[in-house]
DNA sequence: GTGACCATTCAGCCAATTCTCAGGAATCGC
DNA sequence: GCGATTCCTGAGAATTGGCTGAATGGTCAC
């Protein structure tokens, strides 16, 4: 998965430079803009791999844009971003070819995931694997089926992000904030005692299948998913 | 189902756009034009496999436009996209050979399932198969016809349509989205809810034919097709 | 026109999930 | 050891998501 180009088209400056920052953290090569304009010219010049557009947009809206592109010949993935409240009517449409909606407030573990999904099934690049297997526990991310040694393990949502995104930086500690930011929207407002609430939910679900716990607590700094092999 | 070459005829480029991008995800290589006359052109050069072709166009009708095709030799299977108002007699008389006809507005899987079914028919290409099989359940395309473990099971159309759609992406989790824009007409303008509906539907009518339920609720996410086989 | 489907919406019900909190357990520095 | 800090976990309240039966209106065949 290396060079993905991924083009930002959002007008609130914050989810800009939000997403900016954490997509290119993650290994993407992002180029952002704020409107539809801007983006018909960046896509042509750019030739990105996959664009993030928000629906609502101050010259155009998104489906003005995509349509624009399409018929430049522009024919990279769209994923969608779209306000909780919209979605009811909106949605037709959205999810065409290989193209995907996510809503507003999202999580940017979430969209990580996503965009690699949509890369995926697309392949119009190398991309990431859809299983994500680690020491003992095994996720297949298609099907959003979690396997610890071969058993079936039922995770809620919010149990299933946590457990992908600890097991994408495995033996690495991750402090509570970096997990909160990572895993829960990004307008979350609330403790970071949520985040003993859900390790301590997903230790008791995954600990009495696995040989050893997977979880470990670092004492005044984080937590850390363990796996012997495969440090990378 | 390698290379198989359509063309697309449509003035609309709403309709246009929505087909190229929608195809070229299935798999086939698409090419659009807005008029008869291109259309002529497009098709010499081109010599695609089968044609959409709207029957009311700017320039010529769809009638003449096939005229012309068959006396240059072009023998390709057309696919008439008409308006649901149109009188029956006027398509009728369009359809020879392996033509078809389809009203708009139709949905993106079905008019996949119809381009398959006329090139299955026309034997020009290698294509999928008539028979859907997955699992307990199986599908024969040709006579809309569901068994699920032999027994008979009747569907109303738009249980097949979703029950297709469904099986033609077995493990892999669907968002009521996806559902809604692949197995509904490209204009429905309602509720998700309805998704939820139809899922009630087939399980009430499947489940107890079958050793297990068919259709899972991924809740907060979706809804996938499960079979046991094929984890990969 | 009438009756039989069929598509669609809706509301009430139930269950899963999210989140907070507080008491108790574990760990650390001294 | 012992107090202070950090973490764990069970309980509970509020919310959300999903299922289903019933009601409505449309279309089609006869």
């Amino acid at each position: 998965m290396e060079n993905v180009k991924v083009l930002i088209v959002d007008d609130e400056p914050n989810i800009r430079d939000l997403l900016s920052t954490s997509l290119r953290f993650a290994g993407f090569s992002v180029h952002a803009v704020a409107n539809g304009a801007d983006a018909v010219n960046a896509a042509e010049k750019g030739a990105p791999d996959i664009i993030l557009l928000d629906v609502m947009l101050p010259d155009m809206n998104g489906f003005s844009v995509t349509k624009k592109l399409r018929s430049m010949g522009i024919n990279a993935p769209v994923l969608f971003l779209t306000a909780r409240d919209e979605t009811a009517d909106k949605v037709t449409g959205l999810t065409v070819g290989g193209d995907d909606y996510m809503t507003k407030p999202f999580s940017l573990d979430e969209i990580v995931a996503r965009i690699n999904a949509i890369l995926r099934r697309t392949k119009q690049v190398e991309t990431e694997d859809s299983i994500l297997e680690v020491g003992e526990i095994k996720i297949n991310q298609d099907a959003h089926e979690v396997f610890a040694n071969g058993e079936s393990v039922d995770l809620s949502p919010t149990e299933y992000k946590l457990l992908r995104f600890l097991m994408s930086n495995p033996n690495r500690v991750l402090t509570k904030a970096q997990i909160l930011d990572h895993v829960w929207e990004y307008d979350f407002n609330g403790e970071m005692g949520i985040v003993e609430s859900y390790v301590s939910y997903l230790r008791k679900k995954l600990d009495p299948l696995t040989t050893e716990p997977l979880i470990q607590t670092k004492r005044g700094v984080g937590y850390m998913y363990k796996s012997v092999k495969n440090a990378s």
